[in-house]
RNA sequence: GGACCAUUAGCUCAGCUGGAUAGAGCGCUGCCCUCCGAAGGCAGAGGCCAGAGGUUCGAAUCCUCUAUGGUCCGCCA
C-alpha cells in the first residue's frame, strides 16, 4: 500500500512485510505460486541472534504445505526478487527455510530522520482504528483511600489506556463507584460515630464499622454542616443524607489519591444511578428476551459445605450458555439485587454507549468474576462486543529487606499516599509496570529509589538526562540542534555497529506498540525501554574507548549525525514513558 | 470438589500471541580507571523452560493429564 510514497518508514517491518507480500503476488500472477494462498501467518521480526541478520521472515515455511513445495524452493525464489530492493542488500535462506534480510544502512539511518520529524508521535499506531474502547479500572469502594493494591491497577489502567490511545483507539478512562450496596451503609454508620466523637461524645467501633482515621474530619465536616441536629437521632432519620454525604467526600479523597499519581478519569459512573430508575430491569428484560433469564435452585458448592445451606428459589441467569461454570443469581431470595445484578446494567451500559471493546481491570482476587462478566456482555452484545479482563496480582511491600503493611494513616493498610509520598509518581508508576499484571510484584521501597543499573526507572531516566546533557553540551560548543536541523544531518555517518544497534532498537518501537495494545500488556513498553536505554548506555560507554563514537565531535555536521542518534532515542523513550505517565527527567540528581 | 493464575539460570524476572544456539539484571569468576564519558565497562561459567503425553516442518509458547504455590468459590462487597 502506498503509505510509504517514499518517505523514511513508519514502520520498517509492516513496511518490508508489504514488499515481501506484493512479490509473493507477483511469483502467484506468474505461475510460481498455486492461487488462493493465505498470506496471514507471515510475518517479519528481528531474528533472536543478530548474527542471522537485520529481519526474518517465515514466509517459505508457512506457504510450503499449502503450496505443497519444499520450503527451501519457496525461499529461494522469492530471495531472488528480494533482493531486487534497493532497501535490501542480501536475503539468505537458513535453516529450514528462514528467510533472512540484510537492510541497506540507510533503511536504518531514515529512522532516526524519521523519529526527528514525527517527534514523541513516532510509533503512533493505525491499529485501533479510532474504535471506542472503554477501559474500567480501580472502581475502589468510596470507603476509604486507595491502598497499594488500588495503586497498581490505577497505574496499569492507567497505562493501558494510554497504550490504546497511542495505537489509535478511542478511548474512555472509566471509574465504577460502587455506592449502592451495603458498604455505604457502614461507612454512613462509621461517619456518624465520628460526628459523635466531634460532638465530645466517647465512641466505641464495633465489629463491622470502618475504624480509620481518615473519618475523623468526614465527622468534623459533618458537624459544620448539619450542627448538632443529628444527636440522639435514629437511622432512619440521618442515615440517607449521611451515606450520601459521606460517599461524596470518600470520592473526593479518591479523587485527589488519583490525582497525586497522576491519574485522571473521563467517566465516574455511579452504581447508585442504576437504582431506581429502571435501568437493572431493563438489562435483565434484555437477557430474558434472549431466554436467559429463569427462577432456579443452584447447587450447593462441593468441598465447601457452609452449615446453613439450605436449597432456595433465586431468580438466575443463564450464564453457562456463554461460558460460565454454573448459572449465577440476579436476585437475592428476600427480592434484592444481588451485586452481580447492577453490574450488568452497568455493562449494558456501556454496550449500549456504543464501544467496540470493553476492558475491565479488576484485582485478583475477583477473578471468580471474570467468566461471569463476559457471559453477560457476550449475551448483552449478541457477541459482538468483547471484554477482556485484566487481573492485577498481589503487590508485596518491603523495606530494608523486611516485609511490611504497617500504615500510618489508615491504621490497618498501606495507602496509595504512603507510596506516592515517599518515592513519588514517576517512580511508583514505572515499578508497578515492571512485572506483568498477572505475576506477583515485589515493591521495595529502598530498592525502587537506587540509583543503579538494577532499577528500571533510575537506569531509563538516566539515559533520558544524558542525551539532554549532550544537547547542553552541543548549545555551549555552539553547535545547533534542534530537531529539525538534526533531521537534516548527514545521517549516513551513522555508520558504526553500535549506532546502527540503537537505530534498529528504535525501529522495533512501533512494532512492540501494536505487539502490546494488541494483548493489551502495557508492561512490554517498560521492559522496551530498559532495553533501549541499555543500548544508549551502551554506545555511550564505548566511547570511552572509541573517541569517533562520542555524541560530539569536532566538526559539526559529523556532531549533528551523531547527536541526531542520542536525541531519536531520548524521544522514542520520552514517547514511552508518556504512555506509562512517567515524566522524563532532563538531569539526574 | 471446582474455577482462574503462576512454575524459565543460585535469586528476581523477560521471552514480541508457534520459529533458528532460550535472554536480562543481581550474585559468582576473571580482567579494565594517575578526575578531562567508571553514580561503571568487558569477558566467562551457570538451563531437562515443574513433570508426562499429544498437535506439526518446528513447542518455553497451543491441547490433555499430573505435581507444587497463590487467588477465589450460594444472597457478602
Amino acid at each position: 500500500m502506498g503509505r510509504n510514497e517514499g518517505n523514511a518508514p513508519m514502520n520498517i517491518f509492516a513496511e518490508i512485510r508489504e514488499l515481501i507480500l506484493t512479490t509473493l503476488d507477483q511469483m502467484v500472477t506468474a505461475g510460481d505460486l498455486p492461487e488462493g494462498l493465505n498470506f496471514d501467518p507471515i510475518t517479519t521480526e528481528p531474528p533472536r541472534d543478530a548474527a542471522h541478520g537485520d529481519m526474518a521472515t517465515n514466509a517459505a515455511m508457512v506457504l510450503a504445505k499449502p503450496a505443497k513445495m519444499k520450503p527451501r524452493d519457496i525461499a529461494e525464489a522469492l530471495a531472488g526478487k528480494l533482493a531486487e530492493d534497493a532497501r535490501i542488500t542480501s536475503a539468505d535462506v537458513a535453516g529450514p527455510g528462514f528467510l533472512n534480510l540484510r537492510l541497506a544502512p540507510g533503511v536504518w539511518q531514515a529512522i532516526a530522520k524519521t523519529v526527528l520529524t514525527e517527534g514523541t508521535d513516532f510509533g503512533r499506531g493505525s491499529l485501533g482504528q479510532g474504535q471506542k474502547v472503554n477501559v474500567e479500572y480501580v472502581s475502589a469502594n468510596p470507603t476509604g483511600p486507595l491502598h497499594v493494591g488500588h495503586t497498581r491497577g490505577a497505574v496499569f489502567g492507567d497505562a493501558l489506556a494510554s497504550l490504546l490511545d497511542f495505537a489509535g483507539f478511542d478511548v474512555t478512562r472509566e471509574y465504577y463507584i460502587n455506592d449502592g450496596g451495603a458498604q455505604v451503609d457502614v461507612l454512613a454508620r462509621s461517619v456518624y460515630l465520628r460526628y459523635l466523637e466531634a460532638h465530645g461524645q466517647e465512641v466505641a467501633f464495633p465489629e463491622g464499622t470502618y475504624p480509620g482515621d481518615y473519618l475523623i474530619e468526614v465527622g468534623e465536616a459533618l458537624k459544620a454542616k448539619v450542627g448538632d441536629a443529628y444527636l440522639d437521632k435514629g437511622e432512619q432519620f440521618w442515615l440517607e443524607d449521611v451515606r450520601a454525604f459521606s460517599t461524596d467526600k470518600m470520592m473526593e479523597l479518591i479523587r485527589s489519591d488519583l490525582k497525586a499519581l497522576g491519574v485522571e478519569m473521563d467517566v465516574f459512573y455511579s452504581e447508585k444511578s442504576l437504582y431506581g430508575t429502571g435501568r437493572i430491569e431493563a438489562a435483565l428484560e434484555d437477557l430474558k428476551s434472549k431466554g436467559l433469564i429463569y427462577e432456579g435452585v443452584l447447587e450447593p458448592p462441593k468441598g465447601k459445605k457452609p452449615e446453613d445451606w439450605e436449597p432456595r428459589e433465586q431468580t438466575l441467569f443463564k450464564s453457562t450458555e456463554h461460558g460460565d461454570d454454573v448459572d449465577r443469581p440476579v436476585m437475592k431470595s428476600d427480592g434484592g439485587w444481588t451485586y452481580f445484578a447492577p453490574d450488568i446494567a452497568y455493562h449494558y451500559d456501556k454496550v449500549q454507549r456504543g464501544f467496540d471493546m470493553l476492558i475491565d481491570v479488576f484485582g485478583a482476587d475477583h477473578g471468580g468474576y471474570v467468566k461471569r462478566m463476559k457471559a453477560a456482555v457476550s449475551a448483552l452484545s449478541g457477541g459482538t462486543v468483547p471484554l477482556d479482563i485484566k487481573l492485577t496480582q498481589l503487590v508485596k511491600l518491603f523495606k530494608n529487606g523486611e516485609p511490611f503493611k504497617m500504615s500510618k494513616r489508615a491504621g490497618t493498610f498501606v495507602t496509595l499516599r504512603d507510596v506516592v509520598d515517599q518515592v513519588g509518581p514517576d517512580v511508583t508508576r514505572f515499578v508497578m509496570l515492571t512485572r506483568k499484571n498477572d505475576a506477583m510484584l515485589d515493591f521495595d521501597f529502598d530498592k525502587v529509589l537506587e540509583q543503579s543499573r538494577e532499577n528500571p526507572v533510575f537506569y531509563v531516566q538516566y539515559a533520558h538526562a544524558r542525551v539532554a546533557s549532550v544537547l547542553r553540551k552541543a548549545a555551549e560548543a555552539g553547535i545547533t540542534a534542534d530537531d529539525a536541523t538534526l533531521a537534516a544531518a548527514d545521517l549516513s555517518l551513522l555508520d558504526h555497529e553500535s549506532e546502527l544497534g540503537v537505530l534498529r532498537k528504535l525501529a522495533e518501537w512501533p512494532r512492540l506498540v501494536e505487539t502490546a495494545a494488541r494483548t493489551n500488556e502495557p508492561h512490554r513498553a517498560a521492559f522496551y525501554l530498559y532495553e533501549l536505554a541499555g543500548d544508549l548506555h551502551g554506545l555511550w560507554n564505548k566511547g570511552n574507548e572509541v573517541p569517533e563514537l562520542r555524541f560530539i565531535q569536532d566538526d559539526a555536521a559529523t556532531s549533528q549525525a551523531k547527536i541526531a542518534l542520542a536525541r531519536s532515542t531520548a524521544i522514542v523513550i520520552a514517547a514511552g514513558l508518556g504512555i506509562l505517565g512517567v515524566n522524563p527527567a532532563e538531569e539526574m540528581r
